[in-house]
DNA sequence: AATGAATGAGCTTTCATTCAT
DNA sequence: TATGAATGAAAGCTCATTCAT
């Protein structure tokens, strides 16, 4: 808490110098941006990049960062209102679009690396992926035990069928779809209908 | 179509070459994945390699070429059955979930390609992207004339939700969730009972 | 035995850069050197190096690996010639301090690195250094035996003692003597004269 | 003379900071240390090196500076005795040897550069080597005047064939026998013995 | 048509030096 | 005077591409 001034100017620095990485690198990918065009980017020379990142691949590891306590974030959300489950749908989903919107290019970014970075992959996996169904998995888990869902019901499945709608269009947003990226708020909308057609008959 | 052996041999040749770079790119990543470990995988010169392509990004444009056969393939076969959408459901959706299984890896070093290389999203929205949706945009359309759909419905976006939940099954699979990945045909199966509660009350 | 034209190619040319490398390490040190400065001696481009060496330490290991072969030799010609100690010395003397001559550029890039360098430098010992060094002793302690040297001499002490006044000598000329450099075949007979007035009186 | 106290604080400063960079250097090579490696081990902040010194190498040259100081008493030493040789021998080589043990790193940092940078080499040459061998070089003239040396010797190589053995220890232990370097003082009464022994028939 | 050695542009990273505080 | 963040030149190394064989 004690933070010095020259601490928190510091981090400032960190900060900036990480958005202008997230910016350009969600331009042209990880392994096709420089640090010469980071550094330009945010203004500062190349030898200054690496006083507030160890090398390259930290500023990827400073990014899954960023996502992972967004995903927390995410997280402590879907807990604070699992009473409701019609206005949890609603505002869950409408949240978590607009997490994704805002997080957009971190996404873009870590994402299109983990496919081909098998140890970014696991980093993904055991900071974000895995705790995220685990516990979505122990609340259908609890509303198989309510009734809510039926008793053969395979968690594991249930859970990634519901996770993947939003996904997909997270995907086909992700790609460029230009109709999906003009029209979010649109999309966020036709999710939630369309998720309650599925969830709540 | 007088194809003489020569041709034909060099196509074969061209296809083995291409074969081994989607098993190695899939592995590493385009951009990771040098010409030589390519040509190795093939048990081929480095220089052998710019005998059938142009260049590396060439490589990458003919395993998107590869994938909008499939794609043509995979419209022709919706086409072909859009009689009776109780079969066609089931049908097409085990159908693409096999064709994702078939052309996984080849789909995982375009797609991680396409989020991060303009030109090349490009030419998979033209070749592959816009073409599906806009069929799949007609084919609601006339549902939608028929009654099948409410009047206000946005076609764009309804096709979209549709193909979502596949998108986001994929997308899974593609960051390398193990569970998805070993129960594909679990999942194939809970797909159709997903779509078919969504679309055929 | 069987190698094939390519191969001899190749190792000629690995041994044209090779030389140099020894060539302008020994004008400015290894550190200071440049790969690209090698390259330019050698005639080649930057990236050729890394046909033949692995990287740039890769070039000092082969370096010593040369002056290994030549230490082989000389211990060979030793043991062959133990018999008569007159003759040995004289013969020993002027062979070492030819060797020395021959691969004095060497023996500057090696010994100025060993100095530093800790891996080197348990290299240089483990292959060049202790092997010598124990022969030697051996050989002294023959002497002891024989009762021509002292019952307490100490072989270790004593070894050491018979190769500082040739060690010295080739120290003067490695940090640049003129006179040392100039007058290396005076220094030769003047060598074995003083070592003959020690050890054989 | 009349130094302010000011001075004497900077000049100590200086000391220190020399101190810590031969201690550093001797560990890694001059090439090697960076600037930073030195700050942290005197305890200062890398700018304030530039207070004391113009840049890296000037810290060399001190090193150099402090070697020739010592070497002039050396010098000075070997003067004030010359009157008995026997005796000469004995202190002077048990002196330069304790000499050696003292200024050990510094002489380590000193040669291995000065084998491998010319303009170092060069005023190594003119401070230290010169001088030393010029005096030397006339107290063996004023032996063969003496009688003590036969007419025909030839000074120059004389001294130098004087100066061997105790320049090859040096170079043993430089390299970093282990035998060597813990056996020092032995050593140092064994070189008294076998240049008593060339030197005093 | 196949080969693979040679090329050199361009990458990441280090580090001596400066200078505002 | 002391500091240490910022600088950017220059290093080692990689690899897509060419071309003589």
């Amino acid at each position: 808490m004690a933070e010095s001034i020259q601490d928190q100017i510091a981090q400032l620095r960190r900060e900036h110098i990480l958005t202008a990485a997230i910016d350009v690198i969600a331009e042209r990918g990880f392994q096709k941006t420089t640090v010469k065009q980071i550094a330009q980017r945010a203004g500062v020379a190349d030898g200054t990049i690496y006083n507030y990142f160890k090398n390259k691949d930290d500023i990827l590891l400073a990014i899954i960062a960023q996502l992972t306590e967004a995903e927390a974030r995410e997280m402590h959300f879907a807990e604070a209102r699992q009473v409701d489950f019609t206005n949890f749908l609603q505002e869950y989903i409408a949240h978590r679009m607009n997490e994704i919107d805002e997080n957009f290019r971190a996404l873009k970014v870590v994402l299109s690396e983990t496919f081909v970075n098998a140890e970014l992959g696991r980093q993904v996996f055991e900071q974000i992926y895995d705790p995220t169904f685990a516990i979505a998995e122990k609340y259908f888990e609890a509303l198989k035990a309510d009734g809510a869902l039926p008793a053969d019901t395979d968690s594991k499945i249930a859970v990634r069928l519901f996770a993947s709608p939003l996904l997909g269009l997270m995907l086909l947003r992700l790609m460029g779809d230009p109709h999906v990226d003009a029209n979010w708020d649109a999309y966020t909308a036709a999710m939630v209908a369309f998720m309650k057609q599925i969830y709540e008959q």
